[in-house]
DNA sequence: AACGGAGTCAACCGCTCTCCA
DNA sequence: GTGGAGAGCGGTTGACTCCGT
């Protein structure tokens, strides 16, 4: 049994909006509030579909969107984030007041791209073009002091390198992190100790925090490699935050299965 | 002025995630 | 535990604009 549609899609316009489409949508959510969408076309009096009213909405209708030019400073700002976070859009766009993912994702795909080929550097590994990559180098995030109980108690993470060992933050003892650790435990985070430093320099250049609202996200399993870049970059983030959130689950378990999304408030 | 290619960005599509019964 | 509904996300598309010839 399939999922119903989320409209009907023979009676719903498609396309450019217009005037008059606007004007009865912003109507509405100025009366009633955001919400509800599948509902809302219909009680609005549009034939458009509720996905289309909110991405609508969300993208150009709302009162608090910024629009113009991305300065300076948000272009560099959308370019450290991306370096943590990857392509999380809606991530990178709740650090902008006023930008929305959409637009941000548009411009980084048409302006920031070239920007960052003409600095001879890569948009998606932010590294240098042509840079070899370390792959061959050998990174271990150590959990010393691994429980029973299928939880793992990390006293002190540390990067190794062939060349040197890096201290990357300290953790409390004794803190549940809610990991599964019912695979393989040995905490390797796939993760190139270049990389994984990169993420440290950026997160400490940002400083920013992270909004709570994205708490409790990155719950899913399953990661590929990329997710896992980004959800370590997430965690590290968040550690140095004033709201301080760790997540003990830095080492990602066999197949990428691991639970790790706990993040604890400390 | 006309044309065509490149660039831009609003909107759509398909999928995942979360919540709740 | 399961499945449906609703919301949200990232990738892609296509209409429109700009600019060079």
């Amino acid at each position: 049994m399939g999922r119903s549609p989320c409209c009907e899609k023979e009676h719903t316009n498609k396309g450019a909006w217009t005037r008059e489409e606007d004007e009865r949508l912003i109507n509405y959510i100025k009366l009633h509030g955001e919400g509800c969408w599948r509902s809302l076309p219909k009680a609005a009096g549009l034939l458009r579909c509720g996905k289309s009213c909110r991405l609508r909405w969300i993208n150009y209708l709302r009162p608090d969107l910024k629009r113009g030019n991305f300065t300076e400073e948000e272009d560099e700002l959308i370019i450290n984030l991306h370096s943590l976070l990857g392509n999380k859009w809606s991530l990178i766009a709740a650090r902008l007041p006023g930008r929305t993912d959409n637009e941000i994702k548009n411009y980084w795909n048409t302006h920031i791209k070239r920007k960052l080929y003409s600095r001879g550097i890569d948009p998606q590994t932010h590294r240098p073009l042509g840079s070899v990559s370390s792959t061959n180098k050998t990174t271990n995030i150590n959990s010393s002091n691994c429980s029973n109980n299928n939880k793992i108690n990390v006293n002190r993470l540390r990067l190794e390198t062939k060349e040197s060992v890096v201290p990357l933050m300290q953790v409390p003892a004794n803190v549940d992190n809610g990991a599964d650790s019912s695979e393989d435990s040995n905490g390797s985070s796939g993760l190139s100790s270049e990389e994984v430093f990169l993420q440290i320099n950026l997160e400490l250049s940002i400083g920013l925090p992270f909004p709570s609202c994205h708490r409790s996200r990155f719950s899913s399993v399953n990661l590929n490699q990329s997710q896992q870049q980004q959800r370590v970059a997430y965690q590290l983030f968040r550690s140095n935050t004033p709201d301080v959130c760790l997540c003990y689950g830095l080492g990602f378990q066999k197949n990428h299965a691991c639970s790790c999304s706990v993040i604890t408030t400390l």
